[in-house]
DNA sequence: TGCCTGATGTTCT
DNA sequence: GAACATCAGGCAC
């Protein structure tokens, strides 16, 4: 439901983020599909320290600012890509980053895709990019369409959903913006 | 099993 | 010129 969806991503980081866990992210690529379930997220919000959209608008973070609904992707550490989906309503920056999705269809694609033997293959937010092949091209990309679409699916409830504070950044810690599904093994890091 | 480090380039100060 | 929303491989315990 594409309304529904909309409607979501209209809202603050903070309660979108945990409301698209479970959502689906499905990728054509040639004749390929590619989809797997969203598992672990964060939010990022331009009153967020944190944030690439704390410090205003830019060249690289205006894709942030832009409707809900669209992907940031953003080229960090010399060599990965991390992909966001944009919430809020126009000209407010903020994100949720993906951070793990498990595999549904194309595992097999995504393996190579990494070429990374035995690893686990989307339990990191460069793993995924790298698994859905999502680089610089995709930066801007509506999702409700393809070549790379996301779709909601179930409903959780909240015993499924854990909530904490972010990893993997130096300033804002202390933030519990960062959600994943209890028990699941694709997420990064417990 | 767990810590430490190198790779690598874009963005902002 | 430094920081960085990361990852994988190497080495020590």
């Amino acid at each position: 439901m594409r309304a529904d969806l909309q409607q979501l991503l209209s809202g603050p980081a903070d309660e979108v983020a945990p409301r698209l866990l479970g959502a689906i992210l499905t990728r054509k690529i040639k004749n390929q599909i590619l989809s797997g379930r969203i598992v672990e997220v964060e939010a990022y919000d331009q009153n967020d320290v944190a944030s690439h959209s704390y410090r205003g608008e830019t060249e690289r973070t205006k894709v942030m600012f832009g409707p809900a609904g669209h992907l940031y992707v953003y080229f960090t550490y010399g060599m990965y890509y991390c992909c966001n989906v944009v919430t809020g309503p126009e000209g407010h920056g903020a994100a949720v980053l993906i951070r793990a999705v498990e595999p549904l269809e194309g595992e097999d694609v995504m393996s190579a895709n990494r070429g990374v033997a035995g690893a686990n293959i989307t339990n990191g937010p460069a793993k995924l990019c790298q698994a859905f092949a999502i680089d610089r091209k995709l930066n801007g990309h509506d999702l409700a369409s393809m070549p790379l679409k996301l779709e909601l699916s179930q409903t959780l409830s909240n015993e499924q959903i854990v909530q904490t504070t972010r990893i993997g950044i130096s300033q804002a810690k202390d933030v519990p913006w960062r959600f994943y599904l209890k028990g699941n093994p694709w997420v990064s890091k417990v």
